[in-house]
RNA sequence: GCCGAAGUGGCGGAACUGGCAGACGCGCCGGACUCAAAAUCCGGUGCCUGAAAGGGCGUGUGGGUUCGAGUCCCACCUUCGGCACCA
């Protein structure tokens, strides 16, 4: 037999798989019943904005194991590929590279392909998708105009979050620490028109419906923190000077009686009338001004707080009492009603305002229970709130309510490289859909597509210029385009029925496929994508477009993988590509080590002497496989030849499939499998040689694709990737005998081989006869015995 | 501050429902092969002590439950991630 040369082998495989179309899986014929066999095994697609790099190594090799053991294991899978290439990403790198964004993603396309080839990754290349063709953008206006119709989508005035560097909004979810998530430019807040979805309409639906998910909690306790519910109550306060009833919300209705004085954010749409009518409205007007010049990260740290009195009182409406109105900008439009009651003595906030500004501080709640608060005082606080609430209610003063932190989705964009949206605006007829005959509104060929603030899509005035579709007369296109988070809101469902020019998708085969059922990714995609896609969901489910509300069954969130360490590569000095691994190593080696550094759901640091001990490993298996197969010429593979290597054989068929199938682990099967070529090595020529071969070369299959084909086809066999998950039998799966331990006052002092089928009383009988185990009992008097079946016995003395 | 995850050899990590701590790999040490090196193969490798047999200690810290705790309970420390003038 050969030496192992992992680029010939893994070549040769590929290209089998490719002309066998060994990974397409058909749509079910219409009417079909939904199989149980079903499997939607799904990665998230990459940015072709470059080229792919380790970390995209780990999440496509994790979705490969799964998807090949499935298969194997009787499973239908179906498991796409795609390309997220409409948006900033992309559009940033051709500004960079100082060509068209067409043409740097097709030509990213191309080499990603051709390295998730290389690393032979089981793909249904049949169903492959980009996001930027006119055959998927188009269904993604369509599905605009579905929401846009149903008024799920709207357009409104907001203040938002602007990049000044990528000269674009940016959605809340793309905002951390108050810098671009993508570019970490410090974010300034303008006032513009923007497209929104109404997903704060679900903010309960997305928090409820979580239950149903088998997701990592740290990322369910993620999108918990993004959504932010607080219960609490809506109570009036009356401005009698204004006649009108000013609502707050608060979570502490019970320190009601403690408030002090009432405070307006800036951004207040009172505001304005109050300064008309206060005999300090130039000052107060200064103010507001004032505060919205203020950065937005000085505003939110919270140091220093301002605020002017607006000479107006508000009546609390439990004990009538008169407080001052405030205006100060520690308190956010955005949240709540955008005022709030004040009450110093019980937070924070309002007190350290309230020293600041001279104000009464009054406590009312003293070792959990009200105090100075009329009927009330006395009563624990928690029982309190409820209470006073209900008092507000009977007097129309208050009700129980809730507050979220999530805030609407704003999703336009003013940039080049993205989706058109579908929609006209008509001096006459307002906002006019693009009527759906006239789908795909296509994205302009235009010269000069730099960020300049203003959408570079306006430029191209003949492609402006349109007449409205609803009477006719000239009208202009939207030239805002939409974030590329709404491209991958719902690609998911078109991979179900990729070709499919009628429709954006048929529900039946959607139906049939949904919810995916093992989906893979990162976690920085907790409160953005995973998000936005489970809002898309349910809105097309009450749409009547799909019928399930959930698209992702079971999220697995991988870690991040650094190359940051030390001795990177032995050349350039910088971390060593995909391409380069596939090259050096062979795929086979860098899929085992990927997987091998550590639980995948942790983040891990790659070496490259992690992938030498797999290659070296590959070349264990390669050389013993090839001595079993060559000696054992004749002799049949025997799984029950009653001796250890048999068992362990067995034993290993039964660790790797609960580790990889039930604990969804993907370090430990490949330790697993090293043991059983461990000792394998150790005895070639054993009657269950060749069975441990086979059995070795099967499990390691999801893992190391091609040379495990090879090895297959070495022992006389064909078509791995095809071959039903090996079984291991129970009755190999029972030992003779066991090592039993024998403590003494809990500490290991001897082990002894016994039939397991010893009695409890022979087995102390025994364990006290042991010369080491008398040592320590130094004649004392035994004074308990514990018994564990078939592990140990413990033996306590006085 | 609130929410979540995690602390185990020189390193990455195993140990699933309380029952042999350190599987598997990396690294390191010794040996074989070789003129030599690489590659490969064989053996060793938690710490302290001992010539050895053995003994003692050991899973972030301090307590507790238990015959028995890396695993359960209480209190704390540290690191990482999310949210945060959110009323």
């Amino acid at each position: 037999m050969d030496r192992y040369e992992a680029g010939t082998v893994e070549a040769k495989w590929q290209r089998v798989w490719e002309e066998s179309r060994a990974f397409e899986v058909p749509n079910p014929e219409p009417g079909a019943p939904r199989s149980p066999r079903k499997n939607y095994v799904l990665e998230m697609l990459p940015y072709p904005s470059g080229s792919l790099h380790i970390g995209h190594v780990l999440v496509y090799t994790l979705g490969d194991v799964l998807a090949r053991f499935y298969r194997r294991s009787g499973s239908e899978v179906l498991r796409p590929m795609g390309y997220d290439s409409f948006g900033l990403p992309a559009e940033n790198a051709a500004l960079k590279e100082g060509e068209h964004p067409r043409k740097i993603v097709e030509r990213n396309i191309e080499s990603i392909r051709g390295t998730m080839q290389r690393l032979g990754w089981a793909i249904d290349w049949s169903r492959e998708l980009s996001t930027h063709e006119p055959e998927y953008y188009r269904w993604n206006q369509w599905l605009f105009l579905k929401f846009f119709e149903h008024d799920h989508a709207y357009r409104k005035a907001a203040v938002v979050n602007w990049c000044p560097n990528d000269q674009t909004v940016l959605a809340n979810e793309q905002v951390k620490d108050g810098h671009c998530e993508r570019c970490g430019a410090e974010v300034e807040a303008r006032k513009l028109e923007q497209w929104f979805f109404r997903i704060t309409a679900f903010a309960e639906a997305l928090l409820d419906e979580m239950k149903e998910l088998e997701w990592p909690e740290r990322v369910l306790a993620m999108q918990r923190n993004w959504i932010g519910r607080s219960e609490g109550a809506e109570i009036l306060f009356r401005v009698d000077e204004l006649d009108l009833d000013l609502p707050v919300f608060t979570t502490r209705p019970d320190t009601l009686f403690g408030a002090t004085f009432f405070v307006l954010a800036p951004e207040h749409p009172l505001v304005d009338r109050l300064a008309e009518q206060s005999p300090n409205g130039e000052e107060l007007r200064e103010y507001v001004r004032r505060a919205a010049a203020r950065p937005a990260a000085e505003r939110a740290a919270g140091t220093g707080k301002t605020g002017i009195f607006t000479g107006f009182f508000a009546t609390n409406p439990v004990n009538e009492a008169r407080i001052p109105i405030w205006v100060a900008d520690y308190v956010l439009m955005e949240y709540g009603t955008g005022a709030i009651m004040a009450v110093p003595a019980h937070d924070e906030r309002d007190r350290e305002f309230a020293e600041q500004f001279d104000l009464p501080i009054k406590p009312v709640i003293e070792e959990g229970e009200l105090i100075d608060s009329a009927q009330f005082s006395g009563m624990p606080h928690e029982e309190a709130a409820k209470a006073i609430v209900e008092w507000l209610g009977t007097r129309g003063r208050g009700r129980p309510a809730v507050s979220y932190r999530l805030r609407d989705w704003g999703w336009s964009r003013q940039r080049y490289w993205g989706c058109p949206i579908p929609v006209v605006y008509c001096d006459d007829c307002g906002i006019v859909a693009v009527p759906e005959a006239e789908l795909p509104v296509l994205l302009p060929e235009i010269e000069d597509y730099k960020p300049k603030g203003i959408p570079p899509l306006a430029q191209a005035e003949d492609w402006v210029r349109v007449p409205c579709p609803q009477c006719g007369k000239e009208g202009r296109r939207e030239v805002e385009t939409m974030d590329t988070f709404v491209d991958s809101s719902w690609y998911f469902l078109r991979y179900c029925d990729p070709h499919n020019d009628g429709a954006a998708f048929d529900r039946e085969i959607t139906d049939y496929w949904m919810p995916i059922d093992h989906y893979t990714g990162g976690v920085d995609h907790s409160t953005v994508h995973l998000i936005y896609a489970r809002y898309f969901m349910k809105v097309l489910n009450e749409l009547g477009l799909v019928g399930a509300r959930e698209p992702f069954k079971r999220f697995f969130g991988n870690g991040f993988v650094t190359q940051g360490g030390s001795k990177i590569s032995k050349r350039s000095g910088t971390a060593t590509t995909p391409d380069e691994l596939v090259e050096i190593y062979g795929a086979d080696a860098t899929r085992l080590a990927i997987l091998f550094i550590g639980p995948a759901d942790q983040d891990m640091e790659w070496t490259e002497s992690g992938v030498e001990g797999m290659q070296r490993f590959l070349r264990r298996l390669w050389r013993v496989v090839g001595e079993v197969a060559a000696g054992g010429e004749g002799r049949p593979s025997d799984p029950s030849g009653g001796d250890a290597l048999a068992r362990k054989a067995h034993r290993t068929i039964d660790r790797v499939t609960d580790d990889l199938g039930r604990r969804h682990q993907f370090n430990t099967p490949i330790s697993a499998v090293m043991e059983l070529v461990n000792d394998l090595v150790k005895a070639p020529s054993d009657p269950a040689a060749r069975f441990a071969a086979e059995t070795a070369v099967s499990l390691l299959q999801p893992w190391a694709p091609h040379i495990t084909e090879e090895l297959w086809e070495t022992l006389g066999h064909e078509r791995l990737w095809e071959e039903p998950w090996p079984v291991a039998d129970p009755a190999m799966l029972e030992e003779d005998t066991f090592e039993l331990v024998v403590q003494v006052n809990g500490k290991v002092r001897d082990r002894l081989l016994v039939p397991v089928d010893l009695p409890e009383d022979e087995l102390v009988a025994r364990a006290k006869e042991s010369p080491r185990v008398q040592a320590h009992l130094d004649g004392g008097e035994i004074r308990q015995t514990i018994v564990v079946p078939r592990k140990l016995v413990n033996l306590v003395v006085g």
